[in-house]
DNA sequence: TCTGGGGTCCTAGGACCC
DNA sequence: TCTGGGGTCCTAGGACCC
């Protein structure tokens, strides 16, 4: 089954040149241009969010958070004591009671976000956009050399945000994500395939970005803890074990082959919105309120389909129940909609089929199958085709 | 002292049609 | 009456990522 030269899904250009740029602690450091003088000290980001266009957050000490949020990000001096991204504000709280816990301020977030794009295409315009705080860019058709652009790309962010980011710069996508993580903070890691043995091999299988915990405790249990390891394995055996696509992917990107193209634009698939209550609420005795949060979640829902111009065919609700675990329901429409009735309607019909005989912890609406507003898709048009 | 919110992609079984 | 294969849509769950 080789693929043709046209294939979309290969870019197989000789020569080629990506480059991954990640901001540095982001989220964090975003604060730390409002108050610089908390520069030094553990910074944890998460927990209430900071309305749009209030007063910088004072923010308060971990130690004294109650609840149930996560850190978004943290300092490299919170990191130090053990602190992660993801991690439960409480146990974080545990580590490193002294940090001090500023409220999420995503405006401001977005904002440098879009300036740092802006820096980084008005050198290199091939982006592939990968969140808030990382890109790809293609280097192949940029004159220079790897060392002087990734100079050039971080002098530019910094010019234009005041931050600092880590590059990476290789052969392909996969490599250039793992080498921007080589050097951080304030990273610049060119890395070509020859070097895959001496500078990957020897890392954890982990580092490869589609290695998740779950594969990398069944690779562990078979012995293969290191790239260099995955790499040196029997194809067919990754194979036995992960599946014909995902393991030969494995076995390909251990070796640091990875041809797939970046993604310049995407329509979205799906919108969705959740939220995990304060305490957990029991679907009978506290039914007036969850009735107020789904038509919340709907009323969001529908208002985000609105920006985007389209039409949800798919409604879905997801329910996690207190013992955290997750159930999904969904429904296809009759007729496209964004009508927040109607998703609304949806979502009941949905949570008929679930037991509601447990307490939940987090409800969620998602607009799925998603059709241009206006458009001919999916959508039966009266009269069009009579007389 | 448990675990946010927003996404993507993949798998897999059954319905249904040709 | 039995066998059968391909294709698409729908639904549920799970791994993974930022």
């Amino acid at each position: 089954m080789a693929p043709k030269a046209t294939d979309p899904s290969i870019d197989s250009r000789p020569g080629r040149r990506i480059a991954h740029l990640d901001m540095d602690a982001f989220f964090a450091s975003v604060e730390l241009l409002e108050r610089p003088e908390l520069k030094g000290l553990p910074l944890v980001v998460g927990g209430p969010r900071r309305r749009p266009g209030s007063e910088p957050g004072h923010g308060m000490r971990l130690g004294d958070y109650r609840g149930r949020g996560v850190a978004t990000t943290c300092t490299y001096e919170a990191r130090a004591f053990g602190v992660r991204s993801g991690m439960g504000l409480m146990k974080a709280a545990a580590l490193a009671p002294e940090a001090l816990l500023l409220p999420a301020n995503f405006e401001a977030y977005r904002r440098s976000s879009a300036a740092f794009k802006a820096a980084a295409v008005a050198i290199a315009p091939v982006m592939e956009d990968r969140g808030i705080d990382e890109i790809f860019l293609d280097l192949t058709e940029v004159p220079g050399e790897s060392r002087e652009l990734g100079m050039r790309l971080k002098v530019a962010v910094r010019e234009a945000t005041g931050l600092t980011c880590s590059v990476g710069i290789t052969p392909n996508k996969l490599l250039s994500k793992i080498a921007s993580e080589l050097q951080k903070p304030d990273g610049l890691t060119i890395l070509s395939q020859d070097e895959v043995p001496t500078r990957i091999w020897p890392l954890a299988i982990s580092v490869i970005n589609g290695v998740g915990p779950k594969a990398a405790e069944k690779l562990r249990s078979l012995g293969l803890e290191t790239v260099g390891q995955v790499a040196a394995a029997n194809p067919a055996e990754l194979i036995g074990h992960f599946g014909q696509s995902y393991g030969r992917w494995l076995f390909e990107a251990a070796h640091g082959r990875h041809d797939s193209p970046l993604v310049t634009s995407r329509d979205p698939k799906s919108i969705s919105r959740e939220t995990t209550f304060e305490r957990d609420l029991h679907p009978k005795a506290d039914r007036e309120q969850l009735s107020k949060i789904l038509l919340d979640l709907c009323t969001r829902l529908a208002g985000d389909l609105a920006r985007q111009h389209v039409l949800a065919k798919g409604v879905g609700i997801k329910l996690r129940y207190e013992d955290f675990r997750t159930v999904t329901r969904d429904v296809t429409l009759v007729r496209p909609s964004r009508d927040p009735e109607a998703l609304r309607e949806a979502a009941r019909a949905c949570l008929k089929r679930v037991d509601l005989d447990r307490k939940l912890r987090l409800l969620g609406v998602k607009a799925g199958t998603l059709v241009e507003e206006g458009g001919f898709l999916g959508e039966f048009q009266p009269g069009l085709f009579e007389d």
